[in-house]
RNA sequence: GCCGCGUUCGUCUAGGGGUUAGGACGCCGGCCUUUCACGCCGGUAACACGGGUUCAAAUCCCGUACGCGGUACCA
């Protein structure tokens, strides 16, 4: 048995989205479980989609997310280049060779006869080809002479008659199509490029790919390329396609739905948001694969050992924003602090607070249980930075007894001769005002909590106060108290 | 329209002839607690429909409905 070889084949017409990010990953993990190689190949034949950055952006997402690949463009390989538009000669040569073995066929059909055709409920297939302007039409002759006129043409896949087509699919079974369903297809544009359908088996075959890991739907197409394989005398790499990332409401997870669901459309979005490429990833794959056991928090490396087509679905999911939002709770949790700052960092600048590392790592420790997404520290817990502007009116009515004022302002008199700033003293401070004025701790607790962060909710309020430190906390509570009364 | 693929709680899913149909997210309730989270405990909720096959069907077969995808000189 040869090494699994397999290809992840994105076009460069847009930055990676959330969909194309599933494919590599799985992509990656039947490789990587399979102790197989995996290849970046750069499917870039559209010249009127081509995205400038695009292959950049690729290529970065999937370094975020760890997915390493074996062979790409910018790391080259045995099998080099793979762009798709640098091997075009390749392509062009097999083209011909398929006419040449009368299995593909030059047209010069124009586009409004096409567009007739087509109006007319017709196919370009072996019931119309014979009308039409192509080189089974046409003496070699006269063929000969348009093609060296330089006259615009394509190349099609003669598809043969009344034959069923059939493959197996690792994924979705046994899949056959009846040739008539399939139209004599494009095989080199008349830019000279060709099509994906060439492209992709004559790459597969000269890269030695042996799994295709697509989409669903490249379901409709891949009887096209089997027949393709056949009319070269290749042997058809196994066939695996994942069901398709829908939206929350069923459709397609297009830019404009997954928009209006709050989703994330781009990987780079996902960065941007605060997301760990871990959760963003273990999500992932649990959108159509689960491994069988109760267990769903996993780093990609332990997917990688747990991971197997057989347990991959062949349903369509839908994305569900609560849940990766768990996820990445999961993982943020599971965090580093040291790391933690790394990603908290670049939004404490976008919000343009300067904050000492040592501060900083104070800070994280205290609310690490209580991110969801690393942005939440700027969002949630701002008053860890800067002193609160407004107090929660809610709380106010519900906390801010009337007593509230001369028990704040007493407890800051206590905190501001205070020696020992801890924890500790800070309660037993407290607990002790709360006696000598007989009241209930919670009394004057919830009231410190409000007048120092402006919110009701927060970590504990010692641990809060102790990591404000005493001028903060202190100017805090004396703010309060003139500004609340 | 035609072709293909699919259908278990709201969502992600386990289970594939005999199960109280299991887990996770969400939601609801409780415990913990100075608050809010976390955590823990409990609850809510599903086999699309109709026919077969079988002693027995969520599970196998056939239809129907619905959903999704494809139907390009886009990938």
């Amino acid at each position: 048995m040869s090494t699994v070889r397999i290809r992840f084949a994105p076009s460069p017409t847009g930055y990676l989205h959330i969909g194309g990010l599933r494919t590599a990953l799985y992509c990656y993990l039947f490789a990587r479980s399979q102790g197989g190689n995996i290849v970046l190949r750069i499917e870039d034949t559209d010249r009127t989609r081509f995205v400038e950055d695009a292959e950049d952006d690729i290529v970065q997402a999937l370094e975020w997310c760890g997915l390493e690949v074996d062979e790409s463009p910018m790391l080259g390989g045995p099998y080099a280049p793979y762009r798709q538009s640098e091997r075009q000669d390749l392509y062009r040569k097999h083209a011909e060779s398929l006419v040449d073995s009368g299995h593909a066929y030059y047209a010069f059909d124009t586009s409004s006869s096409i567009a007739e055709l087509r109006k007319n409920n017709e196919a370009y297939n072996a019931s119309t080809r014979l009308q039409m302007d192509n080189s089974l039409t046409h003496s070699e002759e006269v063929v000969r002479m348009r093609l060296e006129s330089g006259e615009e043409h394509v190349i099609r896949l003669r598809v043969p008659e009344n034959v069923t087509v059939q493959f197996n699919d690792l994924i979705k079974g046994s899949v056959s199509v009846d040739s008539a369903n399939i139209d004599d297809q494009v095989l080199v544009k008349s830019d000279g490029m060709p099509t994906y359908h060439l492209a992709n088996v004559v790459d597969d075959q000269h890269m030695a790919i042996t799994h295709v890991i697509r989409g669903d739907e490249w379901i409709p197409s891949t009887p096209k390329h089997i027949l393709l394989y056949q009319a070269f005398g290749w042997q058809p790499p196994a066939m695996a396609h994942l069901p398709l990332i829908l939206s929350p409401t069923g459709g397609k997870l297009s830019k404009r739905s997954a928009q209006r669901q709050g989703i994330p459309i781009n990987v780079r979005d996902y960065r941007a948001k605060g997301f760990e490429p871990q959760a963003v990833i273990n999500f992932l794959a649990f959108l159509g694969w689960n491994p069988g056991t109760e267990d769903e928090v996993f780093e990609l490396e332990e997917l990688t050992s747990v991971f197997s087509l057989e347990r991959v679905g062949s349903a369509p999911a839908k994305f569900d924003l609560d849940k990766l939002g768990w996820f990445n709770a999961q993982h943020l949790r599971r965090l580093d602090i040291e790391v933690l700052l790394e990603r908290v960092r670049p939004f404490l600048e976008k919000h343009g607070m300067i904050v000492e590392d040592d501060y900083l790592r104070d800070v994280c420790f205290l609310v690490h249980d209580r991110l969801q997404q690393a942005q939440d520290l700027v969002t949630h817990f701002s008053y860890c930075f800067v002193d609160p502007v407004t107090f929660d009116p809610v709380g106010i009515r519900k906390r801010w007894k009337s007593d509230a004022a001369s028990l704040v302002d007493d407890y800051a008199a206590r905190l501001d001769v205070l020696r020992s700033f801890n924890e500790e003293t800070l309660e037993f401070k407290l607990r002790d005002l709360a006696a000598s004025r007989k009241v209930g701790a919670g009394r004057i607790i919830h009231p410190v909590r409000l007048a120092v962060s402006g919110t009701t909710a927060g970590p504990g309020l010692f641990a809060l106060l102790r990591v404000l430190g005493r001028r903060t906390s202190v100017r805090r509570l004396r703010n309060a108290v003139t500004r609340l009364g």
